[in-house]
DNA sequence: TAAAATGTTGGGTA
DNA sequence: ATACCCAACATTTT
């Protein structure tokens, strides 16, 4: 499940082969995989574009053409690859780009939750985004500022990609263990001093999961070795690496949600009477 | 075997 | 503003 350090990690591979090749065409074999403009538009505007820069917002992937901006959100099961024309490409390569040098650019999804836009500005699609967590405008003091600004369970608002950009349910959980907060935890009854800890552990998970090349779950996104450094996701029952006790997994909004019941109290400690 | 679980986002309702 | 349910899907687990 393709979240902001797998995202990052799929701009970072595709740099090399794609920035500079033209576009020669597309192929939809699932046309519901366009968002916008019509499937028919997009194959027409799409042809001819040369891609002169690759980045991210978010969880979406952003491929600056010399006409237009395309972007790609991987949802749940999104893949995506380069490969000479001629391979066989897998069942759940809906849509496939053409490229000038012969190869060709896969978007694979196999729960076709994935979705590719072609606008002329990238916030047609990304403005209803918070900020970016690990921009340098992104502080301690806004989120502390933004977090009392709600008064919601930090867990749910982390994965509001309108509050912050890019977190999903496995660096949620494991940002909240850094930090010793509960997930239930509401938001606006922070202490600065947690606020500043949950920005310090967000940035941190992201920026070791960006170092692993993301984490690989299950079978879906392949090639990152973060999960093999997960503290809690996934792991409940087994011991906190922290105290030992048991990490237990509750629902929370209808979502998987892993945490360790010593370190992260669902009251703050008291420090004095 | 059929039902439930998985997890991102957006839309709808209360 | 917030909480809840559903829908979009394929695949795996119960």
């Amino acid at each position: 499940m393709p979240e902001l350090p797998e995202v990052e990690t799929f701009v970072r591979r595709l740099r090399a082969p794609l920035v500079g090749r033209t576009i020669t065409g597309v192929t939809l074999q699932w046309p519901r995989h366009v968002a916008t403009p019509s499937p028919r538009q997009f194959a027409r505007q799409i042809r001819g574009r040369r891609i002169e820069s690759i980045g991210r917002r978010g969880k979406y992937l952003v491929f600056c053409l010399d006409g237009g901006v395309l972007l790609i959100h991987l949802k749940m099961s999104g893949d995506l690859a380069v490969a000479a024309a001629g391979t066989t490409p897998d069942k759940h390569a809906h849509t496939v780009f053409h490229l000038d040098d012969g190869r060709e650019f896969r978007f694979s999804d196999t729960r076709k939750f994935g979705r590719v836009y072609l606008v002329s500005r990238p916030e047609e699609v990304t403005g209803h985004l918070g900020p970016e967590p690990l921009d340098g405008a992104f502080t301690a003091r806004a989120l502390g500022e933004r977090l009392a600004a709600r008064s919601r369970a930090l867990k749910p608002l982390l994965l509001d990609q309108t509050f912050l950009a890019g977190v999903g349910n496995i660096y949620a959980d494991e940002a909240l263990h850094l930090a010793g907060l509960h997930p239930l935890r509401k938001s606006d009854t922070l202490t600065a001093e947690e606020a500043r800890r949950l920005w310090r552990a967000i940035r941190r998970v992201l920026r070791r999961g960006i170092q692993l090349n993301g984490a690989s779950i299950d079978w879906m996104y392949r090639g990152g070795s973060f999960q093999e450094i997960l503290r809690v996701y996934d792991r409940a029952g087994e011991p906190c690496p922290t105290c030992g006790a048991p990490i237990r997994r509750i629902l929370v909004g209808q979502r998987g949600t892993h945490f360790c019941p010593r370190c992260q109290p669902a009251r703050r400690k008291r420090i004095r009477p």
